[in-house]
DNA sequence: TCTGGGGTCCTAGGACCC
DNA sequence: TCTGGGGTCCTAGGACCC
């Protein structure tokens, strides 16, 4: 009996707003909107439940939040504070499960199974749960209980916020018959579109397939995912083994530009955020990446493996900076320009192996040194002054 | 007032090797 | 001269999620 497999998910109700307005008494009560301020490019990333009332959601261009709720408050992302908070409930949750899955900021999945003589039943435990993280942040959260990870996932958006719903052995098709298949986590409207046109638009239709039909169906991978989710088994959301890692960073212009000093400014100070986070994390990477987009938002991006740790910011911009002129149109205006690293590795013994010291592992020393510098004291920002005088000078170096 | 930013995973095709 | 697979590494692009 105590071995039954349970799992809870726990999903914090409207994140950065609810803090927001924890932060801020004024605010509560209010409709909140987080993300760009109006008048700027970009979507809400979150808004209170005050706001969706007037039809605001997260995802949202700001723009048209700002028509449907013009006396709203546009606050702006301040993801420091909201990390912080984060990691204070992540911490009551490791009280209840020793094996936590923090899946986001505001998500972390539960292994629960066991637990009866400690909390009692899912739902008892569930409640004090709730209660927990609401007496120690002032928060709510949404709570979801299920014999597995995707299931549980699913039951914490039903009944938000302060939710709390259990799917119980036994009643896994049921659930999925009333969350229906447009609601199923991993299936976007791409996809519906997809499986619209293969005659597979209900969860009758694909229930009616074999997982063989259904990989030949669907492709191999959709297939085996469709087949078991339409059963309430979890197709594997959150796999145990991450085979890849990435590290960028992306901004989008405040106005489209074709100007290559705009541009190789912005992808010069990408490429030390990147560069100092990978530091950071005691990463490494030998492949770099450029995205960017044009004004039609048509995107595009470019990758390229060299045979050699990336070891400084300064290569990362310079390779960047070459793989950028290789594919871009010049006098086409640029949206957005990201650089990053893809196949990081993390958690290798600090392999720098420094046999051939190049000019830009030297650069990279002295970028660690700012870095160190920086993280003892956040207000000093040694490299905007590096950044201006690099763009100066723009490409002669 | 169109459409952020940071990710993961999958597919498909090419190069190269055995 | 013609030929089959399997495996691995790499790149570009797309779907999806928070």
């Amino acid at each position: 009996m105590d071995n039954v497999p349970v799992y809870f998910h726990v999903d914090l109700d409207a994140f950065y707003a609810s803090v927001e307005q924890l932060d801020n008494p004024e605010h509560r009560g209010k409709p909140v909107m987080v993300g760009a301020s109006p008048g700027h490019r970009g979507v809400v990333a979150a808004c209170s439940y005050e706001a969706r009332k007037f039809g605001v959601r997260s995802a949202m261009p700001v723009s048209e939040a700002f028509r449907r709720c013009p006396d709203g408050l546009f606050l702006p992302v301040r993801m420091r504070r909201y990390a912080e908070v984060s990691r204070t409930v992540m911490q009551i949750l490791s009280g209840f499960s020793p094996e936590i899955r923090p899946i986001s900021i505001d998500e972390a999945s539960l292994d629960m199974t066991g637990t009866l003589r400690l909390f009692g039943p899912p739902s008892e435990a569930a409640r004090r749960l709730k209660e927990t993280v609401r007496d120690r942040t002032g928060l709510s959260i949404s709570v979801g209980i299920a014999p597995n990870r995707y299931l549980a996932k699913m039951a914490s958006d039903y009944g938000k916020p302060d939710g709390l719903f259990q799917v119980l052995p036994g009643g896994e098709e049921a659930f999925i018959d009333a969350v229906g298949l447009a609601g199923l986590w991993g299936i976007g409207t791409k996809t519906l579109t997809r499986l619209a046109d293969l005659h597979l638009d209900s969860l009758g239709r694909i229930r009616e397939h074999s997982e063989a039909s259904l990989r030949r169906l669907a492709g191999e991978s959709t297939g085996a995912y469709l087949y078991k989710a339409v059963r309430g088994i979890d197709p594997g959301m959150y796999s145990d083994t991450v085979k890849t890692r990435s590290i960028s960073n992306e901004t989008t212009f405040p106005a489209d530009t074709d100007d290559d000093d705009i541009i190789r400014l912005a992808l010069l100070g990408l490429a030390h955020e990147v560069m100092f986070r990978l530091f950071d994390e005691g990463g490494r990477s030998r492949t770099v990446a450029v995205k960017f987009r044009y004004s039609d938002f048509t995107t595009f991006s470019c990758r390229t493996t060299l045979g050699h740790w990336v070891s400084s910011a300064e290569e990362l911009y310079r390779t960047g900076a070459d793989l950028l002129d290789a594919k871009r149109d010049p006098g086409r205006p640029l949206r957005l320009i990201g650089i990053g690293f893809d196949q990081v590795e993390t958690g290798t013994s600090a392999v720098q192996s420094e046999l051939f010291s190049t000019e830009y592992d030297r650069k990279g020393i002295v970028e660690k040194t700012v870095l160190s510098l920086q993280k003892k004291n956040p207000r000093i920002s040694p490299v905007k002054a590096s950044l201006m005088g690099k763009a100066r000078r723009g490409d002669e170096d």
